[in-house]
DNA sequence: GCCGAGCCTTTTTTT
DNA sequence: AAGGCTCGGC
């Protein structure tokens, strides 16, 4: 038996060394399922398959980040490299990259995410409905995905206002070469079913899949996979459906539970011994799963005993929970010198986070909050953002009017409505209407000289950036004085440490662009915006890892990763199971989440919930979560806080002590 | 065309 | 609690 398959267990390794025909892994949670899924590859890769020729794919950024890093590190040399790993987005990504005409797009197709979407969907909006009459663009958004991940029609759009905005919206985005996240997806699914050619050519270069997190593909990634492979279907696919967390989003469970019907007569392993929890932690898991029913029965177990019972905790408030999780990561922090990267705090909204964070800076525990792309989110960043998405596609409507007054170079709402109206006229884009003679005769001096300049500068760096070699954070920063983008902020700034977060804002963004071409030079700047969208940061995974602190991660983005402490608070009615789920009959998914965050816990788990809450301001009465009445009480111990905290004045007193004592070490302390 | 004050709503989760 | 949006004054 080869080096990388030895240490597997029978099923494991059963697993890993089948690699002809399809194989179903049905792998519970700390199973092991990321090893066995590398070593599979390294098998692979040792009995002489090309790296170049297996593709792996995955349903989120952290996964295929973390399959990335492990392949890596586990084949020979630099032959990990070559294997193809990333999501599902970002594969059709790039696959559209390189045949866009066969699907009537120009290659220089941008990509837009939610923020995008947005705006478009509410210009869409502007443009049809009477005054009277108001439609939630997020709604609409919704519905058109949805009907584009089941394929179906909107509906008439002579009858439906919302099919009138949904189709207004599709031509829209093809008028303009952008794509949504559905678009990829749909269109990517569109060329390899209508072009036999374009098939044979990905047959030939992908000739062993793999799809990771199998149980949250919707039916697109399903049929992708299915164009994909031709038998006799040389696929593999690992999940588990208890996992199954992203029906909101189209996931069809069913795509795993009902496997051979896509790929006949396929090989399943079961992956059933649990490598990272503690007995108590997965019976506690178990006792909450098997209430929900269709599932594949399974039974996780696991040969470590641990002596920790799971605690469930009752505070009073959100801001005393925060005291309480902080409090104890202090005192186990200083008093058992446990670093602070072993401890996690899983919660349902991003929101929860906040009293947190607060919690943490006033005792200054190190902590890092997971997945909250608040970084592309900042205006600055934005700002450039879009310049750098007309520099490549000047099409793109919403990007250049994103830009256009900014900084304010006179060329107000008037004329920037002048212009779009012109463009829609003509059926043009904007900036083809803001290039054109006959249109801009009709705008007053002042402006027409500010747009003149403007479509100059982008024109000159537009034809730079298209320029072999180019480095894109000089580039960019070129633009950014040429702008005097940083004089706008400086004025823009009601304080001088707003702009300097501004400042760092860029900073930053200079060193993503820098690292960027650092590690791909091949793909320029269209590579660079499809990253950024596609939340394709590969720097991630390192933060995860190399970073220091406490996790502050929603439970949805915390599958994957495990931790030895984790604390999950909020267990209430109407956060988990979120109020939502009701009405949208998804309490078993909610129930799902819930056992993901539970079964993130190696060795010690706490769950609280409170009494109130604080909620936009205001607080609320809060209920315990009925799921908590579903745990088995073998090996949880039930507490209330603020009875618990009267009685061991003691234990009150070496916190203060350690806290006392920190303060004494804190140099900066006054 | 520009800018500030006040009003109003709000995301559940992520590609 | 906080950011986005509208309206009104310059």
């Amino acid at each position: 038996m080869s080096g990388f398959t030895g240490t597997l267990n029978p099923q494991q390794r059963q697993a890993a060394t089948h690699i002809h025909g399809p194989l179903l892994i049905l792998a519970g949670a700390g199973t092991g399922k990321t090893r066995v899924v590398t070593a599979r590859i390294a098998y692979m890769i040792n009995e002489g398959i090309k790296p170049e020729n297996i593709l792996a794919v995955t349903f989120t950024n952290k996964a295929a980040t973390e399959m990335r890093e492990r392949v890596k590190d586990m084949c020979r040399g630099d032959a990990g490299k070559k294997v193809g790993v990333g999501t599902f987005h970002a594969f059709c990504a790039r696959l559209l990259r390189e045949f866009a005409p066969y699907v009537g797009y120009k290659q220089n197709f941008v990509i837009y995410s939610q923020g995008e979407q947005i705006s478009l969907m509410k210009r869409a909006m502007k443009d049809l409905l009477i005054k009277e009459e108001t439609l939630d663009p997020q709604a609409v958004l919704t519905k058109i995905s949805k009907a584009k991940n089941y394929g179906e029609s909107l509906g008439d759009p002579q009858m439906d206002l919302t099919a009138a905005v949904g189709e207004k919206y599709q031509n829209e985005m093809r008028a303009l070469n952008a794509m949504d996240f559905d678009d990829l997806l749909c269109l990517g699914v569109q060329l390899l079913e209508n072009h036999a050619d374009v098939r044979s050519v990905l047959h030939r270069r992908h000739k062993f899949l793999m799809v990771d997190e199998f149980q949250d593909t919707n039916s697109l990634q399903m049929r992708l996979l299915r164009a994909l492979v031709p038998a006799p279907y040389n696929v593999c696919v690992v999940g588990d459906d208890d996992q199954s967390i992203y029906g909101w989003r189209g996931a069809e469970i069913t795509n795993i539970t009902e496997f051979e019907n896509f790929f006949e007569n396929p090989t399943v392993v079961k992956l059933e011994e649990n490598y990272r929890s503690t007995t108590p932690i997965l019976h506690t898991a178990n006792s909450l799963i098997v209430n929900n029913a269709g599932r594949r029965p399974k039974s996780l177990w696991s040969r470590n005993a641990g002596s920790a019972p799971v605690r469930i905790i009752a505070v009073q408030d959100d801001k005393e929970e925060a005291d309480m999780v902080s409090k104890e990561i202090e005192r186990a922090h200083f008093a058992d010198k446990e670093p602070f990267e072993n401890f996690a705090v899983l919660f349902r909204t991003n929101d929860q986070s906040r009293v947190l964070e607060q919690a943490f800076r006033a005792k200054k525990i190190a902590y890092r909050v997971i997945g909250a792309r608040s970084f592309f989110d900042r205006r600055e960043v934005k700002d450039i953002l879009a310049y750098l998405t007309i520099l490549h596609n000047p099409h793109d409507d919403i990007s250049l009017l994103r830009v256009l007054n900014t900084p304010t170079r006179g060329i107000g709402t008037t004329t920037a409505e002048l212009a779009r109206e012109r463009s829609m006229e003509k059926f043009h884009s904007v900036w083809v209407a803001l290039c054109d003679e006959d249109f801009l005769r009709q705008i007053p001096e002042k402006a027409r000289t500010a747009i003149r300049t403007f479509t100059a500068l982008i024109s000159k760096y537009a034809a730079s950036a298209q320029t072999q070699g180019v480095i894109l954070a000089d580039l960019t920063e070129h633009l950014i004085l040429e702008l005097g983008y940083r004089e706008y902020l400086q004025k823009l700034a009601k304080k001088p440490e707003e702009y300097n977060s501004w400042d760092n804002g860029l900073s930053e963004f200079m060193n993503q662009i820098s690292r960027y071409q650092e590690r791909n030079n091949k793909e320029g700047l269209a590579g660079f915006l499809d990253e950024v969208t596609l939340g394709d940061d590969r720097e991630e995974k390192d933060d995860i890892e190399k970073k220091k602190g406490v996790c502050l991660i929603t439970m949805h983005a915390s599958k994957g990763l495990e931790f030895p402490i984790v604390y999950l608070p909020g267990l209430e009615q109407g956060i988990l199971p979120h109020k939502r789920s009701y009405d949208e009959g998804r309490v078993d998914e909610e129930r799902r989440l819930f056992y993901v965050g539970i079964t993130r816990a190696r060795l010690k788990l706490t769950i609280s919930f409170v009494r109130t809450r604080m909620k936009w301001g205001k607080p609320q009465t809060e209920l315990p979560s009925p799921f908590l009445k579903e745990l088995d009480r073998t090996y949880v111990e039930d507490i209330d806080y603020t009875q618990h905290m009267k009685e061991a004045v003691g234990q009150e007193e070496t916190t203060n002590f350690f806290a006392g004592l920190k303060a004494m070490l804190s140099s900066d302390q006054p």
